[in-house]
DNA sequence: TTGGTTTGTGACCAAACGGTCATATTCTAC
DNA sequence: GTAGAATATGACCGTTTGGTCACAAACCAA
């Protein structure tokens, strides 16, 4: 969406431009977000910005393209998650990704959030079906096939179930870093691997255990260590 | 934290301005919520409505004691928690509290949910242990009670149990409501009794059967008509 | 009717907003 | 060197923001 200037300009301007424009939409949601702000910190002139971009929108387009594409990067360089992987370790994965890139990426991860709160009820259409479903239509097709897999129990409804762990995902984050405190620190600087840390892995595991517990069909949790 | 100025108010008046407020704080968050819209369609000067209120947060603040206010009462019209009822009939009564306040009052309901959003890791203190929690401390304090009670599993994490059971209960209304689409209409208007209206119970059946699942130590959602 | 207190009012303020545009500067090609 | 295109600039525009204040109107007791 950025004109061809934008493309054409030197890379450590377009740097600077974009970590400006960054800050700010992590700082404040789209409304509040000031171009002003973001000009002044990228050290060019507001007209300038206005030759790279339409508008405001189209700015916000351009940076959460970013950060969809930040994302995507940082999934690929995690274990994939194979065929093989069972229902609940693909959820347990995309958690982890979840907290890796609100780790690595704690700017990224807000603008996310942002988007995700201005329209947390976004309609999707259910490709299969044709059938208008609310919240993320990743998580309700994550359910469907979960149920195919006999992995998921028939009972539980999947639209209200798709809807809340979509929340879930989406506002964990800042909990779960809060909790990890000065461990979160180590996962960022690289001293510790988040795949290994104790504490991290605790953590998800207690909150994947719940939720497997919630919808699971046959939940191994009950059976297993934690049982008394 | 109105002015005295503000109380000595003709009755028309006062609901005029608190009506006026309530819409604009219902259709934004606090920060953009504007003064202005307020006394446009209270249809008062701006300075009478500075000489109710301090400022901004003022009339904000006492917006917000009214939506508690009203919501408190619901809760006494409603058949009160007992101290006989168990943990998750409990955790279900507060939930059918909220959806109840959703279509009773829209717009108080919206108001109580931008609150919770911009706020949604405020940090509470335990009265009990001092520790510093986050999350609504009643969730907290509900979860405690129910591992007393042998309700829920040891195994939990309770502060992320109840900083997870925090999120959904404040916003899972609006998609409960999506979801009973024209239903929701006949228990807005009072032709349908939210108590025996089936699709919504079977909706919060289905959610707080997930929940007793997920937490509890020994779920009967396991043994009963939905097992297979 | 008078005088004093309380209440109502909207023009006004400085700041910030997104966006525009005439002009200046820099770059490219011949 | 020069013409012409591409890029940079910040003063400026109209609008909106929360908040103030000098003044007018209404009220009330004497």
């Amino acid at each position: 969406m950025p004109r061809e200037t934008f493309k054409r300009l030197p890379e450590t301007k377009r740097a600077a431009i974009e970590r400006a424009a960054i800050e700010e939409f992590a700082n404040s949601p789209y409304r509040n977000a000031s171009i002003n702000t973001i000009v002044d910190k990228a050290g060019i002139a507001k007209g300038s910005l206005y030759q790279y971009f339409k508008d405001k929108r189209d700015l916000y387009g351009y940076i959460l393209s970013i950060v969809q594409q930040k994302k995507k990067v940082l999934a690929a360089s995690l274990t994939p998650p194979s065929n093989s992987m069972d229902t609940f370790a693909y959820l347990r994965w995309m958690a982890q990704l979840d907290l890796l890139f609100r780790l690595r990426e704690p700017e990224l991860a807000n603008i996310e959030q942002y988007a995700f709160l201005e329209a947390p009820l976004r309609e999707g259409e259910d490709p299969e079906t044709g059938e208008r479903v609310m919240g993320d239509t990743r998580f309700q097709d994550f359910l469907t096939q979960g149920i195919l897999h006999d992995d998921i129990a028939t009972w539980v409804d999947t639209g209200l179930a798709a809807y809340i762990l979509g929340v879930i995902i989406n506002l964990v984050g800042p909990y779960l870093i809060a909790r990890l405190g000065k461990d979160a620190e180590s996962l960022k600087d690289g001293s510790a691997d988040i795949l290994y840390e104790p504490h991290t892995q605790a953590l998800l595991d207690n909150l994947l255990d719940v939720i497997e517990a919630g919808i699971a069909r046959d939940p191994q949790i009950r059976k297993d260590y934690y049982s008394k």
